[in-house]
DNA sequence: AGTTTCCTTGACCCCGAGGTCAAAATTCAA
DNA sequence: TTGAATTTTGACCTCGGGGTCAAGGAAACT
């Protein structure tokens, strides 16, 4: 777990571009459908150079998922018990939004691996996932308990924003098709869920 | 496209067992992630025994594809103009929350498809996808015009529906590893939408 | 029963992909 | 500038996986 981190500069170079060009491939392609020549192209090196970097495929996958969980769960610990209540859930499903806009590659290698039964990060889904939801859906029950908000499943509603903010960047390609040029489903799509997430939870 | 059906019983049993099988591994392990080996180990054929049956990996694939279309936009087409709007919305949600229980494998196929930048179906997603929804987004506006239903925009609620119900499938594991064992996730989900969108919808 | 058609299989081919290695090239330190 | 440490690479190994083929077994028709 605790990797020694690079002390070159080429070292840091080299490591952060094979990231990114792992990241770009696995989430595209899922684990089996990436090679790690096309890693290796896309990062400008060659495979055996990779390799000296990273000793195996699944050890870059391995950094990959280990550094996208702090960025996924952050938005949701950011949901603060002692605000307004619509408001810190419309604020929730903003950054969630913002999220799959402009990580929409890491949505799709969370999607990707979630999809394939979890068998990477079932461990984490458990230990650090659970807990926090856990936290927050009490946070939300205590909320409509006093009265603040509507009644509703916390669970269900925190599902139902994982659900329809990660949409817009795994079914990216669904969706433009779908609407044809001359949109931004983005934009369109923060204001349909606020206005979804306002009705619904309207005390 | 047009495929001389099996005619004898063995064709079809054996034609079967395998579409069935490949339904099985594709869906979990996406189309590079899937084996021949691994269907047929499943149809309890030969591998050669099966290419005997389909020409290719591809073939099987297809042939999935191509079935599973159809029964993915039949709830969508159920939607009727001359019912009652807000009856009429929430059927499409329980028919395709219906459809994530009953046909996970189906789901999660497509999803993988659409994940992968839908390299195969991106025809049928222009050809069939777009004008179904362009047709069904068009009643829905008349109904919001009418003021039988609050101001919506008809795309976005219609990729909420998709990103919500299929979510139950596609992020099962997800999705119990959250809420622990004891729970049915798909009767909860149909309480939980049911009032979602009737909270959204009501004019 | 005999023959034709259909079904099944073991052995095989080939390529792509993960990974190794030794040696060459480059960078760095003194 | 020279020697040590680091980085890069071409050649190679192995194996899994898609697909082929020729020949053996079962059905089916007459």
């Amino acid at each position: 777990m605790t990797r020694a981190k690079p002390k070159t500069r080429i070292q840091q170079k080299n490591s952060e571009a094979i990231l990114k060009a792992a990241l770009e491939v696995f989430s595209q392609a899922g684990f089996r459908g990436a090679t790690l020549d096309q890693i290796a192209d896309r990062a400008g090196l060659s495979k055996p150079n990779l390799l000296y970097y990273f000793p195996s495929k699944e050890a870059i996958h391995a950094e990959l998922i280990a550094g996208l969980l702090k960025v996924w769960l952050d938005p949701l610990r950011a949901l603060d018990a002692g605000g307004d209540p619509v408001a810190e859930i419309l604020g929730y499903v903003r950054r969630k939004l913002e999220l799959s806009r402009d990580f929409p590659r890491e949505s799709r290698l969370f999607a990707n691996e979630v999809l394939q039964g979890a068998p990477r990060i079932d461990a984490a889904l458990q230990g650090e996932l659970k807990p926090l939801v856990d936290d927050k859906a009490a946070v939300i029950a205590a909320w409509v308990a006093e009265g603040r908000l509507a009644p509703v499943d916390p669970y269900h509603l925190i599902f139902s924003i994982w659900a329809t903010t990660q949409h817009y960047a795994d079914f990216d390609v669904q969706v433009r098709a779908v609407l044809g040029p001359g949109h931004d489903p983005f934009a369109e799509a923060g204001a349909f869920l606020e206005t979804l997430y306002r009705r619904m939870l309207a005390a």
